[in-house]
DNA sequence: GCCGGAAACTCATCAATACAAGTGCGCGCT
DNA sequence: AGCGCGCACTTGTATTGATGAGTTTCCGGC
């Protein structure tokens, strides 16, 4: 079997909503519906319905058909770490336009950032993210020289900068991300097509190795129509009975 | 039937796993065997493992038995939900002015986030939140009838409305986090004191209880230049969200 | 026309079974 | 002894059937 037909079926309602043929606030096919339409049984069609229901496309309760949410592409958390990753997760297309790629002294910010020595090199490059071929997400990204080398060679328009790092071994291992918002600059509008001064969600990112050393520091800056940053998290002490 | 059976199975092996009775790095009984310990089929058996592994506490694979991950000593729950806690943690003073609660039927939009009636009361609070004496945060929250009928008597500018509902019997247990940027209307630029058009970030709240049903819908508004929020996460972690 | 309740519909939960696919261990062959 | 293949075990996926519980619809009595 290729691909799950419960992954499959997820797939299919995700398109549907995405499309619009399913608009928000409509209500899905009923779980009967839906296993006549695909020949499938209740369990694939509850799988996929409780996936959409985890990324939080949809919504509903006992005894009440499924409805569409609010439908803004965002990211599972598992994925928080590769843009590519995320954007197949969730059926869209992710693009990238490598704008410059070079290796320099970064500024001292980033230098102190990254705990490295003012004259050390590292490797930075500035990169246009696209979702469906829309502007999506500005990245300006600096490696320590060692760790970013194999980045100069190369083609990073092809494929996932998270994936071809941990081939090479690096390992990408915790993370901390700070959000706040800022004003477009002139680099921002015209590589993101909006104008001066348009509010852009803005994430730094410090990525370190496991034993703490750091590897990578990250600015991106998100147009906010387009793309989102979703965290979810759970209570890990939970007391064992319910009042509801 | 008062407590799900997969709910009561994952509640038990949450405990044992807690507990130390099933270490970190150790294999969990595989999935016959737990039908077997507790009478029961697999499918609750799968989907109570379904919720561990959500929860970040066990990992595993296809044809290996589930393994209890380390354990996450991270910041204790509260710390993401209340502002509170979190500004006196990293030293700064909070305060807080409410401006207006109220009992009425929400927009479409958050009735819609809560599975609400359109018909359907809600309690609605907004609310300026400051840090060493200067604006830094307004947060519209809503809150179902029944968990939000407390804090219609309560004084808000006094405490926390966690530490508050959890008084209460509240069961807060997870909030999914969504956050991108807009500019500043008339309400904020008043009230944050800034000038209309700037770019303040947005972070946009569900919280559950443990059973799924939505409970809160929260959208807070930061000023930049004065709070910020950060996660942190690792490979095998979950996320910790903190703000300020 | 209004209201109450029965009935139909829907999702939630659980059981039992079957097969596919990945893992790991041990046995047997070299 | 070392290596590789195969088998047992385990999880992933899918089907079918049954029951419980919440929601919606609609019809009949008033």
């Amino acid at each position: 079997m290729a691909t799950p037909l419960h992954r499959a079926l997820a797939s299919e309602l995700r398109d549907r909503i995405r499309s619009g043929a399913i608009g928000v606030g409509e209500q899905l096919p009923s779980e009967a519906q839906l296993c006549r339409d695909f020949s499938a049984s209740r369990g694939p069609v509850r799988q996929a319905l409780a996936a959409l229901r985890d990324e939080g496309l949809i919504g509903g309760g006992q005894g009440k058909r499924p409805v569409v949410l609010e439908s803004v592409p965002s990211q599972p958390f598992e994925s928080f770490l590769s843009f590519t990753r995320r954007a197949e997760l969730t059926g869209h297309v992710p693009g990238q336009q490598l704008q410059e790629i070079a290796l320099r002294r970064p500024g001292p910010t980033v230098a102190a950032a990254l705990q490295l020595d003012p004259q050390a090199y590292a490797v930075q490059l500035l990169r246009l993210r696209l979702l469906d071929d829309r502007p999506a997400m500005l990245e300006r990204m600096t490696y320590v020289e060692d760790v970013g080398r194999p980045l100069l060679d190369a083609d990073l328009n092809a494929g996932s900068i998270y994936a071809l790092l941990s081939g090479e071994g690096v390992d990408l291992y915790a993370a901390r991300h700070t959000f706040d918002a800022v004003a477009a600059d002139a680099t921002d509008s015209a590589l993101l097509e909006v104008p001066e001064g348009t509010p852009l969600l803005r994430e730094r990112r410090l990525t370190r190795d496991s034993s703490g050393r750091p590897l990578e520091w990250s600015e991106d800056r998100y147009r906010p129509d387009v793309a989102t940053v979703t965290v979810t998290n759970t209570r890990s002490t939970r007391p064992s009975v319910s009042r509801v």
